[in-house]
DNA sequence: GTCATTTTGACAGCATGCTGACATAATGAC
DNA sequence: GTCATTATGTCAGCATGCTGTCAAAATGAC
């Protein structure tokens, strides 16, 4: 972790600002959810929801986490009254998740509560400094893609047909 | 998520950034640390020992963990030979980590690649990117954290002696 | 020296995310 | 209609982080 590049200490500058965001915006996010008694992940998973109803993969494939995950999560909200499981009429496998009077409600808060917290955030920058951050961060992950596409020693990763959301997640 | 304040849809430019730099930097971690046969979590605390034997209370505080957390991955280092327990002689229940000559070589190749991604990452960008990102970032958490300071709920949490990494990490 | 407090290690359990496997339903080629 | 392929749901297990809880060791007040 020493400094020794020309551009300063490189690795700290993009390590540390990546998990203090990461970490402050789980943070608020949980604080946002519990007083609703809800955690993050099943707020993300209702309210995939919340504009109809929809299988666990499609779910899944919206929130960028595997079918696997998100049917831990849909079974637990489900089994606590959020939302129910509904019979989809083209599959017979694939029940519909839709979400109770009760957790469209709990979700109408949150996502009024999240609005204020971003909107109290966001008011302390300019559309500039948001600009830059998010075009900062886009480069950041390019480049950072870029060298682990160029690194990495295995085979390109033939087209297998379920890996969707991997790489991106795999450390923690 | 729709985009309605002045800035432009705050929520949007803060969460999506954070998470796709924090994604990708979990899976450069684990692209480097995986051919050492070390996941990044033992990486980081087996790199805390490096520059000399400490107890699991001590590495956690350094690298921001619970001494649960860090206890747990301690004893999985030493169970697979990165490291050994050694007594400690002013304390008879702190038993010092020390990494073995084998977690030495491994810890030192990754730093040397780490550092490598680092650098060729760091390399795209002008010292002034790095400046702005570290100070962009830093601003957000700052805003959030005030956020939650100011609306949180219960009281303002007496002064407990464990609770050091709790609120940051919560969420996932 | 004794006793309350703090520190530390440890065990248990929860929350999330992942991957690996399987079985079954849906689809498409033939 | 049959059969290989794909999509899905589901079970099992791993990796990390957290909190809760205890017991023992270290410390400090007296």
């Amino acid at each position: 972790m020493s400094g020794r590049t020309p551009e300063g200490d490189a690795l700290t500058a993009l390590v540390l600002p990546a998990f203090a965001l990461n970490g402050e915006f789980l943070a608020a996010a949980a604080m946002i959810t519990a007083p609703h008694e809800l955690t993050p992940a099943q707020w993300q998973v209702l309210g995939a929801v919340l504009d109809g109803p929809l299988p666990v993969s499609e779910i899944a494939r919206r929130i960028g986490l595997t079918r696997q995950s998100v049917q831990r999560v849909a079974n637990d909200v489900a089994g606590r009254g959020w939302a129910e499981w509904s019979d989809n009429p083209r599959h017979r496998r694939a029940k519909l998740l839709v979400p109770t009077e009760r957790g469209r409600e709990a979700i109408g808060a949150i996502v009024v509560e999240q609005q204020e917290w971003a909107d109290a955030v966001g008011a302390r920058f300019t559309a500039e400094d948001l600009r830059a951050l998010t075009e900062l961060a886009g480069r950041v992950v390019a480049a950072s893609r870029a060298y682990r596409n160029a690194t990495r020693t295995g085979p390109p990763s033939g087209p297998g047909a379920d890996p969707g959301p991997a790489a991106a997640r795999s450390g923690a």
